[in-house]
DNA sequence: CCTACAGCGTTTTTT
DNA sequence: ACGCTGTAGG
């Protein structure tokens, strides 16, 4: 192995809890990675004793397949990699008993979540209200408070009433048999926290944990870390606090200072050469965090070359600034002989991609697009993940109200709500319900017998599923349930109808992917709620699309970063609140991203919600060396070109015409 | 229970 | 500018 005096350093410290602030490209994989090898080869620690925790599931994989080339045999599988609300999952499928969950319980997706809060709040809430609610009792779990403790610390009116709400939304998702995302690490925490002998076992059965982005974990997250690694401390946590940028989610990016303060033989490692990018790029990004206050300084430095300029892109409009990224990717892919997945373009927000795909579809670009729309969030999808929830979870009410008129079955709202007051009144679910006698005798026989069938059917199928593979089943599922049908006489228009389908294909596809030996469907149901956009498979030698935030972790020989303009970049949401540093930061990962050219751009003028507005650049453009930039304006000589291949192509069509 | 239309919110980032 | 949700009427 080949590392430098730091990485090697990081890599073979094992005598304590050690803190490794890695820059941007700084290596800090590898050093994760060998060190896992270290801990097996020369620590002689087993490998499922140890536990490498990662920010997505895609970067659990990368970390596993380098942890794989590393190690002798199949010594990478009994790894524990994954990300910290796998853990979580993991820890609850075994515990859960402890904290009052039965087994199937299901993990609630922020629609499941909504749909309660909407429920538990006064009618005709705004969204937005909803949400600021929502979110206030997120961040108390997300602190690791219990509703009590949370109603203890609550601070003001606002504080106490989330707090009350909490504890309602608690009752709530333990009646589904349910939990939501934040509860993957709060309970686990809590049940950690309360009792030694759990505690004691959990310790031994991983004897050392590495955390990766650990500047992007949340307070409740570092108590677990806390928790699990014991009072010695045996752990490596990799971050790197100008790379922060989850705070609005909860992130407490202060975990770093408070590593030092609970261990005080806390030993803190600096990773500041930089393999991935040229001079030139790494002075512009060095810059512009030059602004933040630092509580680390770090000078990250490079050996690999001045490089090419940092070109400027200034546009008419964000059409324009599409036409104009999109013509320069397929000119310099053929210049440089460049695959198409070595380019990326990068942007604030999700909604930027719009006119990106229509531009590169007209350069005949392959472009592949992370975010948006997910396809976990796909209708379709979730209709079937609901049936697998439902099957191993009877409790739960979210999947039962999703599908229970999916296909249609004519139930209507007027059987659902006479089927809920009698579920209420029981304290039975509603599929429990469903299926009472109580409930034929108040109801019509017509409805009556259609909530029977559906009862029925559920039940069948999960006797089918004992004796099929998960990705069986889900064929199973589209048969039984006549989906396709179900979809062929909904979707009216025959490319939807055909996407729709594919995408249930798609899903088939995950379970065989994902299936081990002894998962069963309902497993697998559980570790898809957990996967996110970012983990779809490989999507190959297309051109990236992506948020700055999914970028994080990611590199390309050529990066555009788009639409860098006061407003977008930085946000005017955090602008008006004061967030200027995270947004730096979130440029500073856009520049590192690039390791030879890097082009940022920006348009003059956007239209929104029907009006036009005008931008100026961003204020990250001048905190940039000026002697770095290369600016170009609008570029006459392309638009000369457009207009001619508009005209000709006009011509080709009129001829064609003509000949008819 | 279904269809048609009006009106509203949308665009910050996601495990 | 558009798509989704809720409502009114068949």
């Amino acid at each position: 192995m080949s590392l430098n005096p730091a990485q090697r350093a990081a890599a073979l410290y094992t005598d304590g809890p050690l803190l490794v602030l890695a820059g941007a490209g700084s290596g800090k994989t590898r050093v994760i990675t060998e060190k896992i090898a270290h801990l097996i080869e020369k620590c002689h620690l087993a490998p499922a004793k140890i536990a490498a925790i990662t920010f997505t599931n895609k970067a659990a994989r990368e970390m596993r397949e380098r942890a794989g080339k590393l190690l002798k045999g199949n010594a990478a599988d009994e790894l524990l990699v994954c990300t910290f609300h796998a853990l979580g999952l993991k820890f609850l499928q075994i515990e859960h008993a402890a904290v009052g969950l039965k087994r199937g319980f299901s993990i609630f997706d922020a629609d499941d979540t909504q749909a309660i809060y909407k429920d538990l709040l006064p009618k005709g809430i705004k969204n937005d209200q909803l949400y600021a609610i929502a979110n206030l009792v997120s961040r108390a779990k997300n602190e690791g408070l219990t509703p009590e403790q949370a109603a203890a610390a609550a601070l003001g009116a606002r504080e106490s009433e989330a707090a009350e709400l909490y504890a309602k939304y608690q009752k709530r998702l333990a009646a589904f048999n349910a939990v939501d995302f934040d509860d993957l690490i709060r309970l686990p925490l809590a049940l950690l926290d309360s009792d030694e002998k759990i505690c004691a076992a959990w310790r031994e059965r991983l004897r050392y944990l590495l955390v990766d982005e650990y500047q992007d974990t949340n307070t409740a997250q570092y108590r677990l870390l806390k928790l699990l690694a014991g009072p010695r401390g045996a752990f490596t946590a990799v971050g790197d606090d100008d790379q922060s940028i989850y705070a609005w989610r909860g992130a407490n990016p202060g975990n770093l200072d408070e590593l030092a303060r609970d261990y005080p033989q806390l030993k803190v490692i600096k990773l500041e050469q930089n393999y991935r990018c040229t001079r030139r790029i790494l002075r512009a990004a060095n810059a512009v965090i030059a602004n933040n206050p630092h509580a680390h300084l770090k000078k990250l430095w490079s050996d690999l070359g001045e490089g090419a300029p940092i070109r400027v892109l200034e546009c008419r409009d964000d059409e324009h600034e599409a036409e104009r990224v999109a013509g320069e990717i397929a000119h310099l892919a053929e210049k440089h002989k460049a695959r198409w997945h070595e380019f990326a373009i990068l942007y604030r927000g999700n909604f930027q991609s719009r006119p990106l795909e229509k531009a590169l579809r007209l350069a005949r670009v392959p472009y592949h697009l992370t975010g948006g729309t997910a396809f976990l969030e796909r209708a379709e999808v979730k209709d079937l993940l609901a049936y697998l929830r439902l099957m191993v979870n009877p409790e739960d009410d979210a999947a039962f109200l999703r599908i229970v008129n999916m296909p249609r079955r004519d139930i209507g709202a007027t059987t659902l709500e006479k089927l809920g007051e009698l579920a209420q009144s029981r304290g039975l679910s509603l599929l429990r319900a469903a299926a009472s006698d109580a409930i034929l005798k108040q109801l019509a026989p017509r409805p009556a017998a259609a909530l029977v069938g559906f009862g029925e059917l559920i039940h069948e199928l999960t006797q089918t599923a004992r004796r099929l593979s998960a990705a069986d089943l889900v064929d199973a599922l589209i048969r039984r349930t006549r989906y396709a049908e179900y979809l062929a006489e909904q979707v009216k228009d025959q490319a939807a109808r055909a996407r729709r389908l594919e995408n249930l294909n798609e899903l088939a596809g995950w379970f065989r992917a994902m299936q081990r030996e002894g998962s069963s469907a309902g497993d697998l149901a559980a570790q898809l709620a957990l996967l996110t956009h970012a983990d779809r498979a490989d999507p190959g030698n297309a051109a990236r699309l992506m948020t700055l935030h999914s970028a994080k972790g990611l590199e390309f020989r050529f990066v555009y970063l788009i639409g860098v303009e006061e407003g977008t970049l930085p946000h005017e949401g955090s602008i008006e609140e004061g967030r200027l540093d995270e947004e730096r930061r979130l440029m500073y990962v856009g520049i590192t991203r690039a390791k030879e050219h890097l082009t940022l751009s920006f348009a003059a003028r956007k239209r929104r919600f029907g009006e036009i507005l005008t931008n100026d650049p961003s204020r990250f453009l001048s905190e940039m060396p000026r002697d770095d930039l290369h600016w170009s304006g609008r570029d006459v000589e392309q638009d000369q070109q457009h207009a001619r291949e508009l005209a000709s192509s006009h011509l080709a069509k009129l001829a064609a015409l003509l000949a008819k």
